[in-house]
DNA sequence: GGGGAATAGTTGCGCAAGCAATCATCTTCA
DNA sequence: TGAAGATGATTGCTTGCGCAACTATTCCCC
């Protein structure tokens, strides 16, 4: 826990206003963007941000389907989550299950036909939303920089750790 | 909502790969860092952020309160939720509510002592985990630029807009 | 090859929180 | 002044989702 430090500093030193207003920063700008997002994907097409994600990252996925698990890290969610998000979007024939048959505890999560062509109408709606509350309003070094500073932070494991 | 285009472009141009992985890394380290650091509060203080977050605006505030409509903007929630959270911290003693003397319509939220010394407590496990996964890993530089470039997408619009 | 640990996924449970509707109060302006 | 609209806060309802516990399968290795 305590790494080399002199007597006289606090535990841990308080952030400064750098520090304060990148972490502001990143906690409201996320909600504010997120938010925003979901409500017209919600409104115009049913869907969640996560189920939108789940369609998105399985219409790209080799033979449009991908492990469970894998799915819910690329997600954001955590496998239970997942579970249930697959059992909605199985229910609305979305996606199916399909049992590995290597590995009898893997299931896999498959875009159905009906799952593409929703991704694809909703497509629209999800990109000029990135746009509108994102990308469309940070300069290109901006967004290079939140990619290379958050990317790490980030750090998918899908699968893998 | 169509500003000026060229006839052949699409709608909007779908993301390129900065865009895509600026979007992505933001998504994903917000997520990662927010349950880290959430987990941490719970465990050790059984504070969940924004319960934390609303305790610490408040500490700052002038006479330790404030409106209940500003502290949902702060602490990044809609009205109903920051209602249901401050009736539990209320349950909890370490806020109370205060009607507002000139007008019957606001309700003010202030710290009690109790929530003064929960804060307290709480401060150092908050202050580590926002070092230890997003300040600490990120260069003076890379703060500076998330500050700039979400600060302005956070827009806190404290009352006013 | 069989028993224990690891891994994949699912469920029971509970809670946080958003939306829409509602109530109370204040403002405005005819 | 009094009726219509704004504004602030709360509630009913619903849902998404995380944790912890559980089952099923596979891996490891003695």
């Amino acid at each position: 826990m305590a790494r080399g430090r002199t007597a006289a500093t606090p535990p841990t030193s308080p952030l400064d206003e750098r520090e304060m207003s990148a972490w502001h920063a990143l906690i409201h700008a996320h909600a504010r963007i997120v938010r925003q997002l979901e409500a017209e994907l919600e409104a115009e097409h049913a869907l969640t941000l996560p189920a939108y994600e789940v369609l998105a990252h399985l219409s790209e996925a080799p033979d449009r389907r991908l492990r469970m698990s894998d799915l819910a890290s690329y997600a954001v969610l955590t496998p239970s989550g997942l579970t249930r998000l697959v059992d909605k979007l199985a229910r609305e024939g979305l996606v199916e299950r399909a049992r590995c048959a290597s590995d009898a505890r893997v299931v896999y999560a498959v875009l159905t036909a009906a799952g593409a062509a929703r991704l694809k109408t909703a497509y629209p709606t999800h990109l000029r939303g990135v746009r509108a509350h994102l990308v469309d309003r940070l300069q290109p070094d901006q967004l290079e920089a939140i990619a290379a500073a958050l990317g790490p932070l980030a750090s998918y494991c899908p699968s893998s750790l």
